[in-house]
DNA sequence: CGCGTTTGACCGGCGC
DNA sequence: GCGCCGGTCAAACGCG
């Protein structure tokens, strides 16, 4: 059994910025990032994504408070559960360090960058979300007190250092815990594969633009 | 044949 | 110090 410490450190809150796209379907229902672990009976029910950004970027005590309760049976939408951030990469839902190891021995211990955590609870059939990202699978590991093992992904782009784990519940099979390490430095695939014919469009148009300075 | 997944070994942190 | 456990590596494997 995995002992939390007595007295958790509640994250302290800070602005972040939403690193990665959205699952597409709302509600949102965005749970309190001060409790360890959120509770799924406390969160917050959001139907418009820049409540959600607004949340993220904005105070979590004005932003906790400004969508709506929801009881529960409502809950049972193949929707994104519950979304909530960790300050640091040094922070999780188990209380452990989340330290990379490097293979190379550097002079100062202080490797471990800050990389924000984000985590999605989403009630779905499929445990890999359609992120809009491309993702190589590297490990898989069964976890102490949990019936589902847990993957482990990594963005395939080389200059992105960016993970992934996914995990069942233990206590509700059907919902999907993923949870995201660092942020994306390059835009997703899926949304240059849809931009780069626009952006085609619009140098041509330029090009052949008669009040073209 | 190339690319992504699988899977067991290995590493290192942390608790006892 | 030792053992447990989570995270990563990398060779083997499988599929399109």
């Amino acid at each position: 059994m995995m002992e939390r410490q007595e007295a958790p450190p509640p994250p302290p809150p800070q602005r972040v910025s939403l690193p990665l796209l959205l699952p597409q379907n709302p509600p949102y229902l965005v749970a309190d990032s001060s409790l360890h672990p959120p509770r799924i009976d406390d969160h917050q029910v959001f139907t418009d994504i820049n409540d959600l950004a607004s949340l993220a970027s904005g105070s979590n005590s004005a932003g906790i408070n400004g969508g709506s309760a929801i009881n529960g049976d409502d809950a049972s939408h193949e929707a994104p559960l519950v979304m909530f951030e960790y300050g640091t990469a040094t922070e999780g839902i188990t209380g452990r360090r989340l330290e990379k190891r490097s293979k190379v021995a550097t002079s100062s211990r202080t490797q471990k960058a800050a990389s924000p955590r984000f985590e999605f609870q989403t009630r779905s059939e499929d445990d890999v979300l359609d992120d809009g990202y491309r993702w190589r699978k590297y490990g898989q590991k069964a976890v102490k007190n949990s019936t589902h093992p847990r993957s482990y992904y990594r963005c395939v782009h080389t200059t992105c250092d960016v993970k992934k784990q996914v995990q069942r519940l233990s206590e509700d099979t059907s919902i999907v815990v993923t949870t995201y390490e660092g942020v994306h430095n390059h835009p997703s695939e899926k949304i240059m594969e849809t931009l780069s014919p626009l952006l085609r469009q619009i140098q041509l148009l330029s090009r052949f633009s008669p009040d073209k300075q």
